[in-house]
DNA sequence: CCTCGATATGTTCAACTAGACATATCGACT
DNA sequence: AGTCGATATGTCTAGTTGAACATATCGAGG
């Protein structure tokens, strides 16, 4: 199920309240929410159904308190787009997200490292 | 369900292969059963069925592909215990907690500052 | 040789989840 | 007024998950 959305090595949930927390997914919908300004592509795109990607958006302005990202019903202009709010969030997360990379690298060296070593060992 | 297993705000996941990787749910039990010596026992202080605690601890096994948790049947010495390796991993996995606690601390009062912002517009 | 506590493993049933469908709604534009 | 593309929402179904429940197994020690 999980086309593994972890962005490399490090799959970061960040838990700011009781009811809100922003990890992987969450983040790279808000990002293609962003480039495609539709809900519905970005649903196509992450390779998930409309109703979901529109139920994270719900859970995301819900559960934040205020609107990450805002929609407009009918004519030209429809569509979906991150507000400040939400391009802040979105902008934060991803560097968060490159903070962690920085400070995990040598130990998940050390583990790559680690688990060589005993695989090796195993085939002897 | 989730009786929030995030130890704080950061909720860590670590993927070292396509067959394995550690989050805060594996390094919880990992160290429970280093600190109890029992799989059974592990599992009751974490709230979940006994086989499900011995399915992660065969994931553990099997993904990293060497053992990380020990278990003898019988007698006396019977129980579970972490090996060497079981042992490091853990010991890294905390250490990248703490360092990632650390890398985002800035971030995350921030994001917490936004969020106070953007509700107390919303009362107004 | 029988007990005891813990591991090992299969089965079954309930709950949750996600996806598929099916519509309803909206509003600028022609 | 009618079209069109996208949001908004409900319903139904199938697949996944996990918790119970039930045993089987092990082996040191009395």
């Amino acid at each position: 199920m999980n086309t593994d959305r972890t962005t490399g090595l490090t799959h970061l949930r960040v838990t700011l309240s009781e009811r809100f927390y922003i990890g992987p997914g969450r983040a790279d919908l808000m990002e293609l929410i962003a480039g495609t300004g539709s809900i519905s592509e970005a649903a196509r795109r992450m390779g998930m159904s409309y109703k979901r990607a529109w139920s994270l958006a719900q859970a995301l302005n819900d559960g934040f308190g205020a609107p990450l990202i805002e929609t407009a019903r009918g004519g030209k202009g429809q569509g979906a787009s991150l507000t400040p709010a939400g391009r802040e969030v979105l902008e934060r997360y991803r560097g968060m997200q490159e903070a962690t990379r920085r400070a995990i690298a040598r130990d998940v060296e050390a583990l790559s490292a680690l688990q060589s070593i005993c695989l090796a060992a195993n085939n002897t």
